[in-house]
DNA sequence: AGAGCTATTGAGTGATCGCTCAAGAGCCAT
DNA sequence: ATGGCTCTTGAGCGATCACTCAATAGCTCT
């Protein structure tokens, strides 16, 4: 999953997957059947740790909007070693595929969209428990907030120093707690 | 420019290439040089197509936050054909290299950097003439602006429906023109 | 027309691609 | 120990990769 996620699924070949898994061709054509499905093996587990690693924050954190704007401030925070695998992998394998593996675009696209479904879940939460305003569209602020999420990543990949990228991620995490506030404004006018 | 900008370095082949260019591999070796170096030309020639377009942008519209405003609605509205090069190239090319092309992966920085720069120096004249608050920092927000930018790409990129790319681009949009707000509000008070 | 030059051609280079499969290793029950 | 089963091995498959170069075509001079 790492070697895909830094590489990308193009520039991988199975000479790099024999020495990282430490197998043969003829062992790993066994256990999966081909590049393309040990890919998605590969970016299946990628989602699921990162929804888990969601639904993780979203359970411990004193609210849904603290727990995003958490998310938010914690990704700028995760300056990898490796810096190739600070974005995301599922916006990586969008932009890295084409019409010739319409398998593995079309499983990042319901990927991506899951995500989103989870954000937008958390903003219906904070509505129902009146964390900000009940006639927002939850979704809306949702693709907001995985826009904001995946280009914050995008810029750690690309260097930027850890000041700036901290910066920005509060800059998109205030985006999202002003609703908060617009709330209580509106409350207590 | 295009087949790379749809396809990415790694699954354009030679045989894609000659097929886009109507020539054949020793014109196309002696015109360029390598497979690279017709990249880094096709990416080029995309960077200074990107900053142009801005600066026109910027000389048309009556304030530079009306035009980063507008550029971010516009770039909803470009709904292409092909979806493929939606996103940015410069973008596209940072997260598709590894450490196999650091040519590559280093003028991308450098393109990324450049527009970063042409997006705060529009900040700077914002303030100079009294659009914004003068205390602001302008590569801060400049590089929000961008990684929203490339965001809503993304985005556009991703499928997203007409409306919603719309409503997104609304959302960070006015993100920038609250700016404007804000000074004025303050002005007034 | 013909010499001299540049630009183009496309068959072919070695290397590497994703992938296969006959052969052998490892393991367990008898 | 031996037969039977599963799993692993790695040489090697055809295809394709980026790339080269001797031969040719096309043009501009006199």
């Amino acid at each position: 999953m790492r070697l895909f996620w830094a590489k990308g699924y193009h520039a991988t070949s199975l000479k790099d997957l024999e020495a990282a898994l430490n197998m043969r061709p003829g062992s790993i054509y066994a256990a999966f059947s081909s590049k393309e499905a040990l890919y998605l093996a590969a970016l299946q587990r990628y989602f699921e740790r990162s929804r888990d690693d969601l639904r993780a924050r979203l359970e411990e954190a004193p609210s849904p909007v603290a727990a995003l704007a958490g998310l938010l401030r914690a990704t700028a925070g995760v300056v990898e070693d490796e810096a190739a695998t600070a974005a995301c992998m599922i916006v990586k394998t969008l932009l890295d595929t084409t019409a010739a593996e319409p398998e593995i675009a079309d499983r990042s696209r319901g990927y991506l969209d899951a995500m989103r479904d989870e954000f937008a879940a958390a903003f219906e939460r904070a509505q129902a428990q009146g964390e900000i305003a009940p006639d927002a569209d939850a979704m809306r602020l949702a693709r907001r907030f995985q826009s904001q999420l995946n280009a914050l990543r995008i810029e750690a990949h690309r260097g930027t120093p850890r000041a700036e990228l901290d910066a920005l991620a509060d800059d998109m995490a205030r985006g999202f707690e002003d609703l908060r506030a617009a709330t209580i404004s509106a409350a207590s006018a």
